[in-house]
Parts: structure tokens; C-alpha cells; sequence
DNA sequence: AATGAATGAGTATTCATTCAT
DNA sequence: AATGAATGAATACTCATTCAT
């Protein structure tokens, strides 16, 4: 009856489902969404394989629910970042949110690949397709917003361009793996973008 | 029996593979490698299921070849152009390069995306990945040429950075389609690299 | 504690039961016993799946009691008329009886739809083949009982030709539904029967 | 090239589909459409459980040809029958179709149970809900002809409630087996419609 | 008594690949 | 070289039943 009991369960759930996604995760970006079965989720996350339909209605549905939560946490560190920062100058905050990206590149590889690999199938899963539009919005508008504050001419376009430019660079991280120069290019980026404007 | 006979049967046999590679291209690039099945690829290129292993050993050889065909198009079309244009400015051929790979963007969208998709999908098919990586460093290696000759500090990485830009640009283009400003982002481009350099 | 609760008690369960008989039997003939879940069940009867368990050992158990409660209702209603009939001469008794049977195949289709698919299928589910059994005995002792008073030769004979045309109805009716002419087959059955008997 | 490959082969799988039709209705009547897998068919048929989709597209498609089939003997085994007996007086006939009506249930009784158990569950499989009306309207309009013959008043009907007579005797056959009286009710039936009709 | 999360056996269907013709 | 029937491993998903709370 009481509320903790309710919350209790709740919690129980939600680390469930987190369990789950975070599994997912880990092997839709090892192997590929279409080399990992349901089974082999259920066994990494330690419960049934029919529990996951407990928590999520379909294979479809989880890898959605992956993406999103992945991307929530990159927006939500963006924004924080955004918000920590909005006394510096802006050259500056330019360079920490260069620096972040790059962090996460590194350190969320796994995720990056998935929905890198997800956003250009566009029509084998449709409903995945539109999740990763709203989430790479998102992820546009936070960029564009920078170059608001650096007094660009077309903000927007020049937030395009950089997550262009970073999009890139994943992929190519991806192809060459630890051979490739990523501080470097991170440098030349910085340098280029904080030079002259 | 005649040599012409064996000649016409080499060309048949040619064109039929390139009916097959053309018919995978183009069910990968739109359903997806794991949509497409080897029924439905026989269909398209109007021949009998069994016929397609005369030519391909296997769905994921025959994945390799349609990537390798995908790509050797876009290195001979550089490779024309920077034979063409050797005797001009450093500039203009730069700005004639970037505005043949955005040409082909828009009119080989297919090939791109499906030849993206497998490089950002990479790991999962490890054959594919070496077949990717070897066609990319060649594409880099032409870019690079181009930035030795505009006098670049760091041919090599500027190659990677134009490399990744276009990439990201491709990728842009296909989560948003037509919705997408290619024609603005090609002049900045072109504009930022030639401004200054 | 009291036992009026302990009463109560057992009049709730035997509503809840009744409940989850009725919502059963409302899917079972609607959908099939194959097609209908313990949870829409559940749903249906407003609880909670575990506690259908509670009530019934097994959907097959709840199965043989939908089935027994079907019949009973039928056997019920006969046995009720004969005894408010039993002063009437037998040719009227016979009448009644014929119309009370198909009043009820008209208002309670779904209850005999449930019943002779259950009836046929029999085979599959051993302890539903004996329910039936013995239950359609009692159903054919009741018309036995009406072909004694009739004077019949071979009452028992003549009880199971007339179940058979009763059933073979049924069946019709639920093939061709409302396209099927009930009254009048009913009226040609009396006729039949009480014409020359 | 010659028309006997194409012919034989057509005749391999006409006798293939052929055998797995009759492996289905066995195991259908025998153990009910639900409990048979397509494994078991696949094993009985001896061939495997892929192949089974060479022939059909699903197990509901296979089930809706068993039915078809079985009744496509039925029928044209009455259709036979009413030619050949063409000549001789009604009654006779009447008598025959019945006798051979008793032969078929006793012979073909998996096939019996199969259809009216799909003939009574109406929503569970659409598909086959159909096929089964229209075997059972051209049943009824054998029947129909044979009324006429005998100058009945109302052919229609009593071809109906005929059929429902044997729809019965089917099931009651059916629940009560080998302990059921079938050749005494035959006999009765026989008389109660040749006596004066 | 009531709940609903957890289980895992069970199943229809798909599909790359082989091979007899 | 060409065919397409045959194969059987692989897999997402369902659902009756159990049991801790």
C-alpha cells in the first residue's frame, strides 16, 4: 500500500529495463543489430528471453529505445555543458564542446556506430529512421547555438557543416580504428574553427 | 565452341554479373544487406537462384563485389578529372573535385548510401571492413594529392578532414533527403577551403 | 472471521468464478479455445492472470468446467420443463420441448457453438472428450424419457436420431448463420414427428 | 525439352504435395490442427519442414487444401454415383447415397472431424470458414437433387435437414465411437424416408 | 486471496546454400 | 551453364504456469 512498495517496483523495472538496454547495446554495436539475437540479450542481461517482451514489445521497439536512451544522455551532457559555460567566451566554449564531442566519440564508440549505421538505413527500419532524425536535430540545434554565440553569419549552416565534419570523423574512427590520428584531427578542428572567427 | 562463341559467352557472363551486381545495389542500398534476400536479387536480375552462385560464392562475396564496384566508380571519376585538369590552377581543381563529389552525391545517391552503411557497419562482416578500408585510404590518397598541390602543411590529415566532411555531408543528406541545402553547403565549402589557402 | 463473512467469502468466489466461466466461454466461442489467452481471460473477467489459477488448476480444467456449465444450463431448462409439462399429453410435451430448443439455439448461440466444436474436436483433449460424453447422455435420457411417453418403439433409437438432427442444426445455423431458415425447419420437424406418431 | 520432363515433374509434385496433404489430414484429425507442427507433417510426409512451403504458403493455406481436398472425393463420389444411378427409381437411389453417405463416415471419419470441427469454429480461421461453406452448399445440392427426384415438396429443405440429420449422426459417431449404433440408425433413416414418401 | 514479473519450452516461418537433372 | 526443389539451422515471439511479495 505504501508508496515505496509502488516506487520499489518501479525501480526494480526501471533497472530492469536498463539492464536490458544496456545489453542490447553492447551487442547490437559488437555484432549489429541483425547478428544478435534475443537469446543472447536475455543471457548477457541474465533474465529469460521472454522476459524482454516483459519490458519491451518487440526487437524493433528495443532498438529504438536503445538509441534514444543513448542520445538522451549525449544531449543532456550537452546541454549541461552549454549551461556551465555561458559566462566564458565563446571561443572557448566552442573548444569544450569540441573536446566533449571528441571524449564521447572515443568513449561511446559502440553507441556512435549504431546510430551512425541507423541513420543511414533509412528505410530497412522505419521507425528507428525517425528516432535518429529527432535525436540528430537535436544534436544540430545544441551546435547551433554555439555558433549563435560566435557571431556567425549562418549558424545554422555552420552547424550542419560541424556536425558534418564530426560525423565524418566517426566514421572514419570506425574504418581505421586505433590507427586513427582522432587528437590530431581534434586540434586542426579546434585551430581552424577558433583562428580567425 | 568457336572463340567468338567463347568471347560472347565472357561478355554474357560479364553482363550478367553486372546485372546482378546492379540488381544487388540497388536491393541493398534500398531494403537493406539483411532485407534483400538472394530470391529476391535472382528476380531482379532475371536469372534463377541457383544461377547467382555461378557468379558469387556467397551473399557476403557478392556484397564485397557490389562495394568494390561502388567505389572503383567514384576513384576512376577522380581519377579522370585529376588527369583532365593537371595543368590548372591548384584551385580550380580543387573546386572542380568537390563539385564532381557533390554531382555524384545527389545522382548516386544509392551507391553512397549503401557503400556508407557498410562502413559504418563494418565490424559485423569482417571481410566487408577490409574491403572498405582498402578502397577508402585510395580515395583519401587522391585528396591528398590535391592538397599537396594547393601547398597544404598536412596534406594527409587535411585529406582526412575533406574526407570526413564529405562523409558527414553524405550522411546528412540521407537522414533528411530532399529537405537537405546540398548546393549552399557545397559553396561554403568551396569557399572556405579557397578563401585562404 | 465471522461466517457470514466466510459466506460472503464463497459467494464472491463462486461470482468470480462465474465471471471467469462466462468471459471464457464469451472468447472460447468467439475466437476458439486455441486463439484466447489465459490474460485476455483475465482481462475479460477483470483480475489478474495468477489469480485465475486461484480458481481453475488449468485453462484445460476451465475448459471441462465451461463446457459442464454449457451443457448443464441445457439439461437444466429440460429437465424443468418436463416436470411443469408432465400432465400434458406427450404430442405437446414433444412440441414444447422442440420449440425450447431452438429458442435457446437462437439465444444462446455462442453457448452451443462452444459446445459441439468442443463435442467435435473431442479427440484432441481427452478429458474433454469424457465431459462430453457423459453430459450428452443425459441430454439424450431427457429425449428418451419423451419418445417413452410418445409410445415410440425404440425410444432410445429415436432420442439419438432427434439429438442428431438437433446437433446437425446447430451446425448449419452456426455455417450459414442468419441466412439460415430456422423457424421453418422447425416447424417441418414437429410436423414430422407428430403427425403420424 | 520434351513435354514428359515438365510432366514428370509436375506429377513429382503433384504426388509430393500430395503426400503431404494426406500426412496433414491424418495428423490433423488425429491430434487437431493446433497439435500437429509443421515438423511432424514435414517427418510424416518425409521431406523437410522447409519444403513444405515449396508446396504451401502456410500452415492455414495447407489446412484449407486438406479440407479441399477430402471433399472434392466426397462430392465427386456422389456426383458418380447419382449419374450411374440415373435409370433407376428414386428410392433406390435415396437408399444408395445414404448407404454410401454411412460408408464414407466410417471410412473417412479423420476427414469428417477435421471439417465440422472447422465448419463450427467459424472465427478462428476465416479463411478456411469459407471453403468449408461452399463444400458444404454443394453437399446440400446433391441432396437437393435427389428430393427432387422422389417429388419432394420442398427439396430444399428437406436436403437440409437431411444434411443436418447426418451432421449429427457424424458427431454424435464421433463422441460415442465404435460403441455408436451406426448401421441400425442408417437402416432407420433409410425406412422413415422410403416408407411413404 | 491477489498480483504480475519471470520463465522457457514450443512453433511457424525464412533463407542461404547445395545438388540432381 | 542453368535451374529450382530440397534442406535444416536459425530466430522472433507466444503463452500457460509458477511463485515471491
Amino acid at each position: 500500500m505504501s508508496p515505496r512498495t509502488k516506487a520499489q517496483l518501479e525501480m526494480l523495472k526501471g533497472s530492469r529495463k536498463n539492464q536490458i538496454l544496456l545489453a542490447s547495446l553492447s551487442l547490437f554495436s559488437e555484432k549489429g543489430y541483425y547478428h544478435t539475437s534475443m537469446k543472447e540479450i536475455a543471457d548477457k542481461a541474465k533474465l529469460s528471453k521472454g522476459s524482454l517482451y516483459t519490458y519491451f514489445d518487440s526487437k524493433e521497439q528495443l532498438l529504438n529505445e536503445v538509441v534514444v536512451m543513448g542520445f538522451k544522455e549525449a544531449t543532456n551532457a550537452g546541454d549541461d555543458l552549454l549551461m556551465q559555460m555561458k559566462e566564458l567566451p565563446p571561443k572557448e566554449i566552442f573548444k569544450s564542446l569540441v573536446q566533449a564531442y571528441f571524449l564521447m566519440l572515443k568513449e561511446q564508440k559502440e553507441l556512435w556506430r549504431l546510430t551512425l549505421s541507423l541513420a543511414v538505413q533509412v528505410s530497412a527500419i522505419p521507425s528507428v529512421h525517425n528516432t535518429v532524425m529527432s535525436i540528430y536535430n537535436r544534436l544540430i540545434e545544441q551546435l547551433e547555438r554555439v555558433f549563435t554565440l560566435l557571431g556567425s553569419d549562418n549558424p545554422k549552416k555552420e552547424a550542419l557543416l560541424l556536425g558534418a565534419l564530426t560525423d565524418g570523423i566517426s566514421i572514419q574512427f570506425m574504418i581505421f580504428g586505433d590507427r586513427y590520428p582522432l587528437e590530431e584531427l581534434q586540434e586542426m578542428i579546434i585551430t581552424k574553427y577558433t583562428k580567425n572567427a
